[in-house]
DNA sequence: CGGTTATTTGACCAAGCGGTCAAAACAAGG
DNA sequence: CCTTGTTTTGACCGCTTGGTCAAATAACCG
């Protein structure tokens, strides 16, 4: 009997198995992120991954799935930095210190970016739900500590949630639209980047 | 002999024709948007249109005609609010304007700006070439006219280039990233969005 | 080694897709 | 009415794609 592990629940249970799972899904970061969900298919993530595709469907059962498990996976960390948030620590320097780490992740990790923004892009059919209790959460959270800095009057008065969404659009944009900065610029600029955003945001939360 | 249409160069000539034309350009423009290029089909776009799908096709050549026909037709759209910045106005209003244009844009046009969207994220396979020329002087002017403000004191000093990517980010935000929006503050707020915009580049850019 | 289980693969299938074609329906002019 | 050109459509084709399956191969274990 050839029962195949993908139909087991819960994680995989032997070394080679974690292993593959790994390959696979990076493989298929690749191409989701490059192709969208639908552009990509299973031969070139099979391909990506050095499998041949019937391997592949033995490791995961179907094309969603792996599509899913790679956003179920990616949501933690790409939401993490927001957690970071200190509320001891300096308001300006604080939101700063996210700004960076937000850029750094758009430079270090735009695949990831990718992915996240095709899904948003159409819809979000997937991560709705968990963008609206698990994000949402978090947001107000945010929102929460930045308003009662503004309250001690240690930041500038700026809606704490748009200020947000200012910092995820500029930010994730040098991901996303990285084919047209190049376009503009000739070549990347993060270090660029960096500098501007650090200018534009200290600028605008400094009291 | 019935030769279609799609076939002849330049524009339809009959007015049904210019008015078919019209419809499916609309069609396409919603289902391309809404699913992206890979996952829009002639046929969903046919139905969209009120078409059958050779009909479609005695219109334009092939699918990637007519995401070809669209998206040379938007981007004068989409890059004409940029041409209107008045070398004589008041630097920081004309910016603060074109600012509000382009989320007027966002709120009145969120298909193109989707569209546009994920055109960038796979890599701009098809307006590249229009990106590097085209774009690349628009911005380069651009930036010429804000360094030349800002060298006569009336502006704050801030990289033209980078700036001209927060307002492109911060604005398309809210048409590309609908969807997390509305999860987050549980509906859209562009009024809301138009007043954070208009403190942050008031605050960025007075000298 | 042999037996048992986990992994890999070639061949295949059904559905969906972009696109074609010949014929039908329609419109306009005489 | 007929003729001629335009528009519309049902039927069809070949290719790609997600997914299956039975058989082959490798890995493990006593």
């Amino acid at each position: 009997m050839n029962k195949s592990p993908a139909q087991d629940s819960g994680t995989p249970r032997t070394r080679i198995q974690r292993a593959k799972n790994e390959v696979i899904l990076e493989a298929a970061l690749t191409v989701f992120a490059r192709e969208g969900f639908r552009g990509a298919t299973l031969d070139r993530i099979a391909a990506e991954a050095g499998l041949s595709k019937p391997n592949l469907l033995y490791y995961f059962p179907s094309k969603d799935a792996i599509y899913e498990a790679l956003l179920q996976g990616l949501l933690t960390t790409w939401l993490d930095p927001l957690r970071a948030l200190d509320p001891q620590g300096d308001p300006v320097e604080e939101i700063l210190a996210y700004v960076r780490r937000k850029l750094e992740m758009a430079r270090d990790y735009p695949r990831e970016s990718r992915l996240f923004a095709g899904e948003i892009l159409r819809g979000a059919p997937l991560i709705r739900p968990v963008l609206e209790t698990e994000l949402r959460r978090m947001v107000d959270d945010s929102a929460a500590l930045i308003a009662r800095w503004q309250g001690e009057g240690r930041l500038a008065e700026v809606d704490p949630r748009h200020l947000l969404f200012s910092i995820w659009a500029q930010t994730q944009h040098y991901a996303d639209f990285a084919t047209q900065v190049q376009s503009v610029l000739g070549q990347d600029d993060f270090d660029g980047a960096a500098a501007h955003l650090d200018r534009v945001f200290r600028r605008l939360l400094t009291p």
